[in-house]
DNA sequence: TAATATCTGTGGTTATAACCACATTTTGAA
DNA sequence: TTCAAAATGTGGTTATAACCACAGATATTA
């Protein structure tokens, strides 16, 4: 499997790390690329694991299925972006929850339980641990936004907050999500067909218009 | 204000640190302490810091107020523990939460806004940025753990998962709940008297038994 | 292009939690 | 110890979301 190294470099873990550096990390990490296909299950809660991963092409979602067969997404994760760092990190701690691919995905995967361990005099490992650091401290970020997206107890509101966030982030009112509605019902924890009346609601109202996962907001005025 | 070294000495925060790296750490970061009442708001959400906190006594809870006045808890720090590390780190990242004081509580101060920027060859710097790492990915699984609790849709699962996964970590079917009626509700996510009947249920049924916050779990086997 | 599978929306019903008002208990302060 | 304030529990009502069944739309594959 082919990584690219331009690539790589932009990515936030490799932050001010030189070419030698990068690559003297993947080494050492024991850095390996896997294909899965789309709702493949990368990780199983109740695992454990050794190995973050990045996300080179595709997505994934993190999500948790309670016993009653409830899912809940806990995120959406593209191309750039990490999961699994906590609990390879915390190699004790299983998993809270199951990775799925959203779509074919290539995902990289890097051995960083021995992180601690490693020789903190080399350059490599102390900006890895600074940037796993700055990776971590945003996750945290994204999990508290979620809590207060599902802190109202009314669908609408919780739409409403939802797209808000996205506006904000996109910097525009006009804007895709990641999700289908079955997964944005559960990233929202709300059901499926309660969360599809409610946008239909806000379309007649002239709140929002809505097409398939492309959304746009209609302010106060026109 | 006196510091207690000793008991700073044990934290997760100076782990592998000798005293003298401590108190560099402490002075370069410029520790500092304070004192709150019961119902003291110590940060606010939309507040930016450059400060981390441990609570060296007393407790806080973390909190999002949203529009509709519903409060939701997300979390309750206790001695020993820190808060708003996330933000203080990603300096520029506006507070999504309230921080407020559950009781009469003494809290450390440490700035960490430039962390990223101290000279790395010193041992004392290195050693704070990884336990910082950990002290992150922990509370990473604390966020999604509360997630998981979240996720059902009716308030006695969510009682009976919150329940046991107390039970595990206190390793008994005995314990203190750190929460009043009102907080474990906020914490749950569900209406005060709505929690109150379903508790009233799952003691006339036997499963439970509480007095104030202290809860009793009956298994099958009497 | 047809055929199948997947996704999405709608109506109707029901379970359930939010909400309100208030009684009771507990706590804390004077 | 008394009193006021705060916390907790209970009954009753209502709003709302879950749930179910199904139709229509959209995407996927042969």
């Amino acid at each position: 499997m082919k990584i690219n190294f331009e690539q790589l470099q932009k990515n936030r873990l490799f932050f001010t790390m030189t070419k030698d550096e990068t690559e003297t990390a993947l080494s050492e990490l024991h850095a390996q690329v896997s294909t899965f296909k789309k709702g493949a299950r990368l990780l199983h809660a109740g695992d454990k694991t050794k190995r973050m991963a990045l996300v080179l092409s595709g997505s994934v979602t993190i999500e948790t299925n309670d016993p009653w067969g409830n899912r809940t997404i806990l995120s959406h994760v593209s191309a750039g972006d990490f999961f699994a760092e906590t609990y390879a990190f915390l190699s004790d701690a299983p998993l809270l929850v199951d990775v799925v691919a959203n779509e074919p995905s290539r995902i990289l995967f890097l051995t960083i339980s021995h992180l601690s361990e490693l020789n903190k005099t080399k350059l490599w490992v102390i900006k890895l641990i600074t940037n796993l650091l700055h990776i971590s401290m945003q996750k945290n970020l994204m999990l508290s936004q979620r809590s207060t997206l599902i802190s109202p107890k009314t669908i609408r509101a919780r739409i409403t907050a939802y797209l808000h966030v996205v506006a904000v982030q996109k910097n525009s009112y006009e804007f895709d999500i990641p999700f289908d509605r079955q997964q944005l019902a559960d990233y929202l924890n709300v059901e499926r067909t309660a969360l599809s009346k409610e946008l239909g609601k806000m379309q007649r109202n002239g709140n929002i218009t809505v097409k398939k996962n492309h959304f746009t907001l209609h302010t106060l005025e026109d």
